[in-house]
DNA sequence: TTGTAAGCGTTATCAT
DNA sequence: ATGATAACGCTTACAA
């Protein structure tokens, strides 16, 4: 009974009728020139023959495959699973779909997923890139294949580029005000690490913060974290150790937030109480901790997602070149 | 600058080496038959002229993409963001990339993806079933297009289908096993909505673990929630109500026993003493939880996607009809 | 060892 | 309003 269907094609269509291919193809484009009658003899024959268009066919033909191809570090970040839902929306919207390629922030698998779609033929490409990227050497490269890319989040400083990212400063000030406001002097910040933009963000920011609301900025209250767990206590025994213990703590995002705050209980220290905390993602599981932080800094995933592939189709269906976007969303403290 | 680079083809090759398309090709592919300079002629004429396989040529006349579709309800439960990661390594051991389809559990989107991927002509599908679907239609539809479909987690109930999934009743057994030797005799159950098979398959495992252990199954400690917030919570105010309140409870996943335990909490029963809690999932974020369950039921989204995968290319390379698989990876209590 | 030619399914150009 | 033909880039019998 599996008879290797080989799907019906237009020629099919056409010999049945008696007409040419090209009259069922435009039938089957609705073609204005094409008489009623024929274009519904050609309809009814289609479905009959359980018709579908070689869609492989039309790509080849058109160089178009109706696909983005989507890369970023990985799923299991709620960042980028909301970041990926939002692309998908939009691609749906416009008829595309989405090829996915997780790189593990590791740029050989980047280049290689870069290089995957590529042969695919995607139409374009939305980019989280890596933390540890460095080589940008495949914008070049994908400019010259005229593969439009767009960024989102995680963006490489140049300017000739389209990007869409956050910005990590609006959120640190709402957050420092929230911990002044509430008595805090001595906030320290757990950053990641200083090879990071991401880093040297928080930083800036952090620092910028502190002397609007005229708190001294004490470098001992600013350690570091490679992110891994054992990073993560490491800084926060940093901050435990000190004489003068600080009473608010901004860190880089909300693992290493909830790492320190587990390392902090172990401590003794009596969370929401002694130490109050801030840090960056805003992820829902907040609600089921016991002393949650006081608020977590949204970076609005779905919107970069989303507005990064509103571009990307933009740029695919103008057809003048357009100037690069840039843009950026404010990041925003969430109070718990 | 930017000209419209149109790549080189073969043909160009083939006409700056004077030499004809079809030995370029051959070449290009190592034919055996081509001699040796001429194949490293043609090699290095094609980096010279920046040459690309043009794969939308290939897959056309191929017949095939090198793509594979993967159905799943959504990205955000970390069960499915494991399991497409190992999916996606194995297709990437296999040069095939991934097209990605949320469903949200939607039966209308999830026949919408279908068709969006057998446009793609995808070589075949990965599938985990959305909660609520009951139409299976599809899988003849596929079927008679000749793409083969692999399920995995949420599979149909037909035997005539390649199905991977976990069972869950090991770890139930192991879930009143563990409640059981600690001493517990009020051991109640909080599954998901009757429509689900899933909830119907954790009812029986309750049940049969129960008479394993000679304990006697009451059926007020057998609740049910819609899953969400409120239905948890309600569910969770059910057993709360009753004059002998459980001091053990299964329930339906890691989420239900989050918001369980919150709504517990608020009810002044004491986590980890007054009452007890396992649930399916194995979530990582247990680690960071006050007062954790004592367990939680692995169910390997990983082997199961990954296993999924790796059948699927079975199909996609074997000349002769495969039987259907039917593979089931025990589910397993993972104590906290 | 290499070349010729047909063909994959569709669409677009040019006729009629 | 419809048909014939070429073309997209590549592979593969079949010939030479």
């Amino acid at each position: 009974m599996t008879k290797p269907n080989k799907p019906a094609t237009i020629k099919e269509i056409a010999r049945k009728l008696k007409i040419s291919p090209s009259t069922v193809s435009r039938a089957l484009n609705d073609h204005p020139s094409i008489g009623l009658v024929t274009t519904m003899r050609v309809k009814k024959m289609a479905v009959e023959l359980n018709y579908e268009p070689n869609q492989t066919a039309i790509f080849f033909k058109q160089r178009k495959t109706f696909t983005i191809g989507v890369i970023l570090p990985t799923l299991s970040e709620p960042f980028f699973s909301l970041a990926i839902s939002a692309i998908e929306t939009v691609a749906e919207e416009h008829k595309y779909t989405v090829l996915l390629g997780q790189s593990l922030d590791n740029e050989a698998r980047e280049l290689q997923i870069i290089n995957s779609f590529k042969k695919h033929r995607v139409d374009g490409i939305l980019m989280s890139m890596g933390k540890n990227t460095t080589d940008l050497s495949f914008i070049e490269m994908l400019r010259a294949s005229d593969i439009p890319i767009v960024f989102f989040d995680c963006v490489p400083e140049l300017d000739n580029v389209d990007k869409v990212y956050s910005d990590l400063s609006s959120g640190m000030e709402e957050a420092i005000e929230a911990f002044v406001s509430r008595g805090h002097r001595r906030i320290a910040l757990i950053n990641g690490p200083d090879t990071l933009l991401a880093s040297g963000e928080r930083t800036e920011a952090f620092k910028s913060a502190l002397k609007k609301f005229d708190v001294v900025i004490d470098e001992k209250y600013i350690v570091h974290t490679d992110l891994t767990e054992k990073g993560n206590e490491d800084a926060m025994e940093q901050l435990c150790s000190l004489s003068e213990r600080p009473s608010a703590v901004v860190s880089f995002n909300d693992f290493v937030t909830l790492d320190v705050m587990k390392y902090a209980r172990h401590r003794g220290i009596v969370l929401s109480q002694d130490m109050h905390f801030i840090s960056y993602a805003n992820y829902p599981l907040w609600k089921y901790i016991e002393n949650p932080p006081i608020g977590s800094i949204e970076q609005y995933p779905d919107k970069q997602g989303g507005k990064a592939a509103e571009i990307l189709f933009d740029i695919l269906t103008s057809k003048e070149e357009l100037e690069p976007e840039d843009i950026v969303f404010p990041s925003k403290l969430v109070l718990k």
